[in-house]
DNA sequence: GTCTATATATTGATAGAC
DNA sequence: GTCTATCAATATATAGAC
């Protein structure tokens, strides 16, 4: 690869990285570019604003919601909840840095509430998970797993961990939480 | 009240609303000094930077924080967490947009991370909620109680509840997450 | 105590050379 | 495709009049 080549899927590498530990609002596009060893003027040659960049750093997040939902669609009444609370675990953990950002960055989640189809995959999310009685406590439930899905996967309390283990008692979590049976007892 | 006063308090929560709303790196002294209706200079009067201000509005999270960790030392070791999530529950429902900053804004957690004090508080937080059994398991679960705790709370879909039942709601969950006996069941 | 005016640095973004 | 140079706007923060 050439000297001072930055192509967009590097781009968004670096982006995610300081959104993730400065905030997409504490990010400026002079920090993205000094990540990656270019002028300002050469990340703008990639993308026109820096909406787009956040875009392009967020939509991997939604295309692994909606892929995930719509496999769920395919499963029985009774394990579907289960089966989205472990693809949550097992997403949040691969893609620790991005989940963080997405479910906590307030400026990213400006952005989700003015995109139509990325407000629909949360409506999605928060239906599938409430289940089949959804009273206010199941949807507080909800609310408490989602926003607390990248707590363990950012906390140096539980870094130690194998991703194994953590997506194991992330969806342990899960389980306990919204009244489902556990895979281990 | 004369015009155009700006006592420390009204900075307070005038900054506040502006944090959780754009978080504390998209607030700028402007927009505070805006939403006060004085210039900007009037705020510096009152505080020399903007990081001043950022500490005195979490500041009372933390007061909070501590008043309930002392009093749960006074408990019997069964009721502890019980205790403990009893009162978060009560104090992030009473004050949400405090504890959605103090618990979800990059910005402010690295503040904490550099104030020992607040530090410490957040690992007294932890150790108690992780209860007598520190397995790894249980950290996960307390990652995503502290985390969670305020998603309902800041919530459109939960939004209709009142402070009682949403407390009452945020209680109950953090019990089957951390595997206490439910006080309604 | 609050103001206007200002200093200096940085922001997002563009123009044009190479 | 990447650079330097530059733009207008805004950032934090200060000086000094009232």
């Amino acid at each position: 690869m050439p000297r001072g080549d930055a192509p967009p899927e590097r781009v968004r590498d670096v982006a995610l990285s300081l959104f993730h530990e400065h905030g997409v609002a504490g990010t400026s596009l002079q920090m993205i570019a000094d990540g990656l060893g270019v002028a300002k003027a050469a990340v703008y040659y990639r993308y026109r604003t820096k909406d787009d960049i956040v875009r392009a750093v967020l939509a991997p997040a939604f295309e692994g919601f909606d892929r995930l939902l719509d496999r769920a669609d395919e499963q029985d009444d009774i394990d579907r909840v289960a089966f989205v609370v472990d693809g949550l675990a097992r997403q949040a953990v691969e893609n620790r840095e991005l989940y963080a950002v997405v479910l906590r960055d307030v400026t990213a989640a400006q952005l989700q509430r003015e995109d139509g189809p990325q407000a629909d995959t949360f409506r999605r999310l928060r239906d599938v998970l409430r289940g089949s009685e959804p009273t206010p406590s199941a949807s507080v439930r909800v609310g408490i797993f989602l926003s607390g899905l990248m707590g363990p996967a950012i906390d140096p309390d539980t870094a130690t961990l194998t991703d194994t283990e953590l997506e194991g008692a992330i969806a342990g979590a899960g389980r306990a939480l919204l009244g489902l049976p556990s895979w281990n007892g």
